[in-house]
DNA sequence: CGCTCGTTTGATAGCAATCAACCAACGTGG
DNA sequence: CCACGTTGGTTGATTGCTATCAAACGAGCG
């Protein structure tokens, strides 16, 4: 549609229209190294400080009373995380790996025009997300959860249908509510229907994405 | 926080503080009445308007190939839905029972200065109910989803600890994640241990909403 | 070599799904 | 007014998927 972008151009775009430049949200800020499983923030700090994940890897989770731990998402590289509603951190962060993360202050978004659109695209892309995460959780068998999880991260990731994993088998297993048994299992299923292969217990290869695909929708 | 709003009334208001005014994105359009179970939007439909229930209430669902069912949300009085990225319906939205619409066009919004933080606003709550739907589906036994939905709908419905179940049991089941059989089950062990009272099958009293909560978390 | 940690594989148990009645409320029509 | 069918919900018996418990395996590393 070249045609609505030259349009959209000349006069004031409506909102909920796609855009027709870039979509990226300006975060200034410092960039910070964090180790492996090192916290980012916890459950209850204040809402201080928005993220952009410059490399590696972020998991975002939440616990309940008796240590049951649900990883609510994965963020990875070019991702923004951080932006809550309330002041208070209604869950944690920890970086995967190594990760580095470029830091911005809360109180710094806003000031440029478009901005609060832009952190509306963000936040509903999450919100996107989060609801293809809820249909996985609700009514897929263990297989077809490690399959579409799989699929979504060959799109973030995947260069040409091979990629690393940047988590454990037990992030993994909290992040699909299995157990990490259930995800070895499963991933040995999948490998055996020739779905997937795995070059090391990190390194997947998804040979035939679409049979995949099939598989879960 | 008084003192915070003050200040925040005289300059510029940076994005992501507390609003001090009212949070309500101003919707302009018709009303309509839906009956039962009748669709609002289907999966595959364009992206034309937007959502305000006046009064009853809305499932918004997602299926699989094979006709499994999952409910991403319910939409009560006073709720926005119908927000999108993309161009066309991730999902479909019915209504639950005789259900009265606010209509807005997509294109009508924007217009007003302030729109695109409210716009943020809306999503971002969305996002962080999902995110709740997530941790209970992911690691919440059956009686503990149950619990932990009917909470969340008395905070919402409930005027005083006691309100009416819009939905049927099997909306409650395909959107917890369980089967009606499991949900009638588990409404009666809440029922025997005395967190919950069922004057009708539709009519729901929660006597110790503190023990209630303390079973999710 | 012998740790440790993460993963895989195996045996068993348990929770929720499935299959099947049963029940109550309601509406219709005889 | 009551027989009847329909719909939505509950209760019971059994199955099956995934969790749990347990052990083996393999890669990385001091």
């Amino acid at each position: 549609m070249p045609a609505q972008s030259l349009a959209a151009a000349r006069r004031p775009r409506p909102l909920l229209e796609a855009p027709e430049v870039s979509d990226d949200l300006r975060l200034i800020g410092p960039t910070r190294v964090f180790g492996r499983d090192e916290a980012i923030f916890d459950e209850g700090d204040g809402v201080d400080s928005v993220y952009r994940v410059v490399s590696g890897g972020v998991r975002a989770l939440r616990l309940l009373a008796d240590g049951r731990r649900q990883i609510i998402g994965f963020h990875l590289p070019g991702d923004i995380f951080g932006l809550e509603l309330g002041e208070r951190r209604r869950g944690s962060a920890e970086a995967l790996g190594e990760t580095t993360l470029l830091i911005a202050r809360r109180a710094s978004l806003g000031a440029e025009p478009g901005q609060a659109e832009r952190l509306w695209r963000v936040s509903l892309a999450a919100l996107e997300r989060s609801q293809d995460h809820v249909l996985t959780l609700g009514r897929r068998s263990a297989c077809e959860r490690v399959a579409s999880f799989l699929l979504d991260l060959a799109g973030r990731l995947g260069a040409g249908g091979h990629f690393e994993l940047p988590m454990s088998r037990l992030d993994i297993a909290d992040h699909l509510g299995l157990t990490i048994e259930t995800v070895s299992r499963s991933l040995g299923q999948l490998q055996a229907g020739g779905l997937v292969r795995l070059d090391s217990c990190r390194r997947v290869r998804l040979p035939r994405p679409a049979a995949l695909a099939a598989l879960c929708q």
